[in-house]
DNA sequence: CCGCAACTTTACGGCTGCTTTAAGCGTGAT
DNA sequence: ATCACGCTTAAAGCAGCCGTAAAGTTGCGG
């Protein structure tokens, strides 16, 4: 870590932001804030920021307005990424859908880690991406005849959708960022909640075996998320 | 374990208190108690604590206030620990913590139980961040053609996977970062489960032969995992 | 060359840990 | 308020794997 790591975030309720700001520059993060969109935008251009934590709602201009912005082609904030902040009401996954650039979604009321558990995977998923030279699906994820695409936050094999919780999107995509490394339940737990694993918790479990009765061809016979026995689960790297 | 960790509690019911010191002392953490706000402070200037338990309720002031001065910038107790308790019926449910520049929070009543795990992994937490930086040990080892991904869990010889179980795995590995150090069968339990091994307990030697008919390509000449004759077992060093 | 001690090998019982199913419960929607 | 959806928990079933024991083999000393 040779430079601590720039957020801003775009938020009108300031009560909120500096919250949550005074939790993220503890937890080693620099932490600028703008209250609606246009200063926001403002702010960016004047330092650029690794990585906007945007609300939907704001006073002047829609969240997805000011994501546009950001990611346009040609402007230079375009590799920034975007955490959204999502309105309690609002289904995310209808959202989603609509192709804005974020690179992770959040909604309302939630949990400080867990925002700190997606900034630290928003931010590493970049740093790997600009590292390996070209980009490996920042968008998107293919494993031969299965495809996960985090902007839609859908799964498709071969050309199927499968249905899956919101939930269980969030783990198949922990485990496929890091496909080929076995990970504890802890880890899952911790990359896509933030929070800690309870003693004997087997809902972890559960929620495998839903995933895999939905991307596995046969659900009996995995060949996609393997159990290590004693230690985990690992998303095979490679398949068909 | 080098030291005992040291707790600070800042509660007005002392009953309550002591009853938590009792138990948390119990569990080898140092205990120290303070009844109201300002007295906190002071008791955390005097002598730093590694993590506070605060409760919200207070009768001086608010622990709303006194977390954040524990975490004010500048303050030499920003890096302190907070797990903050709130009542049950406190509007806190709703806005989950976010306004509290806390680690955690508890809902009272509690479980000394669940105040310890919390404990425990809040201070666990703020341990890796400190140390992430240092630690790292590579994560694949490679003799000859034998490779070891500590990462996948897999053993691969010539680019062939070699099934091995996970107890097996950590023998593995546990051998293979001594290298060229003959080690007795105390010393790999010891270094693999953390525990002693019982008088006359072959299973050592059943592990290495399964091990070896796994990765070795005559087991019955084994060239990688030696036996030390009265000893115990030798990772050779060096290796085609 | 014999005998003992140490290691290897094999087979198998039992236990731990994963899977699966079903019911419980909180949360958001109608 | 009721309903539906999905996460969690519990319980039962099952499989894999560890450890034991017993027989086989190797090495070393006498």
């Amino acid at each position: 870590m040779t430079q601590a790591q720039q957020l801003l975030m775009i938020e009108d309720d300031s009560r909120l932001a500096s919250m949550v700001g005074e939790y993220l520059r503890q937890s080693g993060y620099g932490f600028t804030h703008a209250a609606d969109g246009a200063s926001g935008l403002a702010a960016l251009k004047a330092s650029p920021a690794d990585l906007v934590i945007l609300d939907l709602m704001l006073p002047d201009m829609d969240g997805l307005e000011v994501c546009r912005r950001i990611k346009s082609q040609g402007a230079d904030t375009a590799r920034t990424a975007v955490l959204m902040l999502t309105a309690k009401g609002d289904p995310m996954d209808r959202i989603v859908g609509l192709e804005i650039g974020a690179d992770d979604y959040l909604p309302k009321p939630f949990e400080p880690r867990e925002l700190l558990a997606r900034i630290r995977a928003v931010l590493r998923r970049g740093g790997e991406a600009a590292g390996t030279a070209a980009d490996n699906g920042q968008k998107s994820m293919r494993f031969g005849s299965l495809e996960i695409d985090r902007d839609a936050r859908t799964v498709t094999v071969s050309g199927k959708v499968c249905e899956l919780t919101s939930y269980q999107f969030d783990l198949l995509v922990a485990l496929a960022e890091r496909a080929g490394r076995v990970l504890s339940r802890d880890q899952i737990m911790e990359a896509v909640r933030g929070r800690e694993l309870e003693a004997f918790d087997r809902s972890i479990d559960v929620h495998m075996g839903r995933i895999r009765s939905a991307i596995e061809l046969d659900a009996k016979d995995p060949k996609r998320i393997l159990t290590v026995r004693g230690v985990g689960y690992v998303f095979a790297k490679q398949q068909d």
